[in-house]
DNA sequence: CCTTCAGGTTAACGACCGCTAACCTCCCTG
DNA sequence: CAGGGAGGTTAGCGGTCGTTAACCTGAAGG
């Protein structure tokens, strides 16, 4: 992992206040006085930087499809570079990855569903493009590790395990695990039981 | 089931059609003007029905929680009333009436996770309050059918697993299953598998 | 030392939105 | 047959929001 150690560009800051209060309060509850404020600039401000509001947005929801779809590839091309490992275990990192996510980003995992009917018509086909990428790519390996599910099944199966593993935000509160270990363990036992059972 | 004959009052057709609007654009992304519009009505004729676009929001959010507690405590005492059966036909018809919730009405049950910030205060409180009963209600009877659970780890599955279930509004795009029937069918059999992975 | 430019500021415009006011029109009832 | 309420209508007010315009400032570069 390329940890990063510089600085966090202002762009960046931006966007990551962006998406914490899109995902509080959705994107038409937010102004962009607030977002400024929210990294220390006034509304108009925000305007040096992007095109406008719906801009950040795109921008968030692209880059989110793009960093799940291109690590979801990486993981496959490093199981196959390995050779002999078997599906399941590509399955498993696959299934690591978009817990990863969904805890380290949860702001991002909620607009990810939530958000997207907000975008251009060029913005949102670009977006769908790449989820529907991200799911055929998780369904064919779910295929190769449960042959008894039929493409329909499996691509259901496959949101339905997505729709569990974004749980994430709607488990902070209240008891939550022991950490982010537990919780990592729990949602991956979850999801491969939720597969199996799936087969039928 | 007492399945209405009648025809939907006004004030039904009203929240019906908010709540698909809601769920489709947002809260605030929809206009009282709209909302009008698709009951056949102009935007302030809506007051004549109900105080505020925000009392519209509160009624179904309180309305859809209470249905699913009212529901699940229903379905508890009827099992209890049958005395000898076992908890796990309880676990299976907690799942499918909350699979027929989620199937049947989608915006509600989109609504359900996504606008609850935008209520009153008082409003938010209630709602919580009924969510919080369903959830524990859930959690007990998970338990006795899956003893290896702790309580948190319990907790946090059935919110997992209402992630799984709820996913239904994703489903609906493309190669759907077969039809109702197969669909409550398959995501029964991923709830049963969740839990019992959780279990360990 | 002057220039330039990135990155801010405040003021203000136009559009939209929730809601109220004022009025109208059936239909039911005494 | 008067009248009154239920359920509409349109006009318009006040506030908010995204965006633009015009201006300012400090630091880098020739």
């Amino acid at each position: 992992m390329a940890t990063r150690t510089d600085a966090p560009t202002r762009r960046e800051q931006i966007l990551k206040e962006a998406a914490r209060l899109f995902a509080e309060r959705g994107f038409h509850g937010v102004g962009v006085d607030e977002i400024g404020a929210a990294v220390g600039i006034s509304g108009p401000g925000l305007y040096r930087h992007f095109a406008g509001k719906d801009a950040m947005l795109a921008e968030l929801l692209v880059g989110i499809s793009g960093q799940l779809l291109t690590g979801a590839k990486r993981r496959l091309s490093e199981a196959e570079a390995d050779g002999g490992v078997g599906a399941g275990v590509v399955l498993d990192s696959l299934i690591e990855g978009h817990i990863d996510f969904a805890l380290d980003d949860r702001p991002l995992i909620t607009l990810h569903d939530r958000e997207l009917d907000r975008l251009r018509d060029s913005d949102r086909k670009m977006v769908r493009q790449l989820q529907r990428q991200y799911v055929e790519l998780w369904v064919g390996v779910v295929r190769q590790v449960y042959p008894g599910l039929g493409e329909p099944a499996a691509r259901s199966a496959v949101h339905s395990v997505f729709g569990l593993l974004n749980s994430t935000p709607h488990l902070g509160r209240a008891g939550a695990l022991a950490g982010r270990g537990a919780v990592a363990e729990l949602l991956h036992r979850m999801a491969r039981g939720a597969f199996a059972a799936a087969e039928g």
